[in-house]
DNA sequence: GATAAACGTTGCGAGAACGCAAACAAAGCC
DNA sequence: GGCTTTGTTTGCGTTCTCGCAACGTTTATC
């Protein structure tokens, strides 16, 4: 099994404030593992038997609803905490994680969560603190949900996904993994074909560029305003 | 300053497993006041010098978009924290908390928090726990704001209600606060006259009973069959 | 008890977004 | 290189829900 450097982690968000030792001590009971795009970390439902954190890739979160439906709650970059049923009270995974790319991961048994928060509480601080930051932004959406209409909340998700992972290019800044119409549509709720239509009108006005898969948002300042809403149509 | 017995407070959620002399020593910084109906008991960005517990009464939390609109977070009943902005990693209140009747309250500095928290472990993983709840609850709403529609949504706010202030009355439950068409309206993201359509509906079909700011629910299953969509139109 | 204010109901027209269907384009596979 | 699969575009009719407006009803105020 081959070491684990804790440079690694020692810069991301979940372990500002510990020491070099206790990075090693959680680093020594971590398991590092490749994810094949396309393939899933954890299953909704399914028990929560460990937590994980990114190291490199993207992963999308997904719900799915009884009858079927599907919807991206979020999509998480490297340094992020996934799978932390536990540090909300549960004991099974509330959606399902698909890698969006081929990706790297860590991950640690769910009994050890509890061992962690305590004994390294800027640990748990850090993780509580992330918890609120995503019921925040889970409030943000449902405002948006119950307040916008389709285009600016398209563009909201656009400019987030930009802000998240933006690559410059040539053309502008490129979302940094394949994102399909369909894709967009989960996670604004509403239909692929609706996506589609937005695209094109906002391509015909140099807002945009996109193809198959990838999107690269070419005025973010413009996409702004029209996401805002001093849209001039 | 009248003295507040530990009986008030031991056997709600937040305080489950801490003894006595705990509950004495945050009882003992405790202040305690009445919140008139329609009065605020913070507001929306600002400084979050204290937070809450809900004694007696019902609150209604609600966010305010930049353009007026308006959008109830949710309704808290008796026991139940509210303005944990720090617990959030916050420093301003995200939302504006509005007496829907007269209520009780106990308040503690905000400074507190993190002193309660640590000194008190049990205290600390309950408040965590209620956050994990309402992240879920927040990721909840999100999934239905995405893919029902809005009888379904209003059926799903009706019920919870219920749930969770329903009071048996002759007809059915009542839900047990002044409720307009309008507080429908904003937490379900419609407007006040799509509520007002299905409610007369509803009243017609022997569901629900309502008048002025007061709603029963006369035939809970039924609506539920409607909420999940099993529904005979 | 008259008047005002707040809340609720209902009709009608308009528009946003959906759903279906068909055609097209790009990428993967043998 | 042809074939299949997957993703995208676009047209058209439909439907839900909104927005406006007018009116009715209950509660509060002086």
């Amino acid at each position: 099994m081959s070491r684990l450097d804790r440079t690694l982690i020692a810069d991301l968000a979940p372990f500002q404030g510990m020491d070099a030792a206790d990075l090693d001590t959680m680093l020594g009971q971590a398991r590092s593992m490749r994810v094949v795009k396309e393939t899933s970390i954890f299953e909704q439902e399914a028990e929560a038997h460990a937590f994980f954190l990114l190291l490199d890739g993207h992963v999308r979160v997904v719900k799915t609803t009884p009858d079927g439906q599907q919807v991206i709650v979020r999509y998480i970059s490297p340094g992020e905490l996934l799978g932390i049923a536990r540090a909300l009270g549960r004991t099974t995974y509330p959606a399902t994680a698909v890698a969006a790319v081929d990706c790297v991961i860590l991950s640690w048994p769910s009994r050890l969560w509890s061992e962690f928060a305590a004994a390294f509480p800027s640990f748990g601080a850090n993780t509580y603190k992330a918890v609120g930051a995503r019921l925040q932004d889970a409030h943000a959406r449902v405002i948006e949900m119950s307040t916008e209409q389709v285009d600016r909340r398209v563009a909201h998700a656009l400019l987030k996904l930009v802000q998240q992972t933006g690559k410059k290019t040539d053309d502008g800044l490129l979302i940094d993994f394949p994102l399909s119409r369909q894709d967009i549509a989960d996670m604004t709720g509403t239909t692929l074909h609706t996506v589609s239509r937005l695209m094109t009108a906002w391509e015909e006005r140099g807002l945009v560029k996109s193809g198959r898969q990838k999107v690269t948002v070419v005025q973010p300042h413009k996409l702004l305003l029209l996401a805002e809403g001093q849209a001039d149509k």
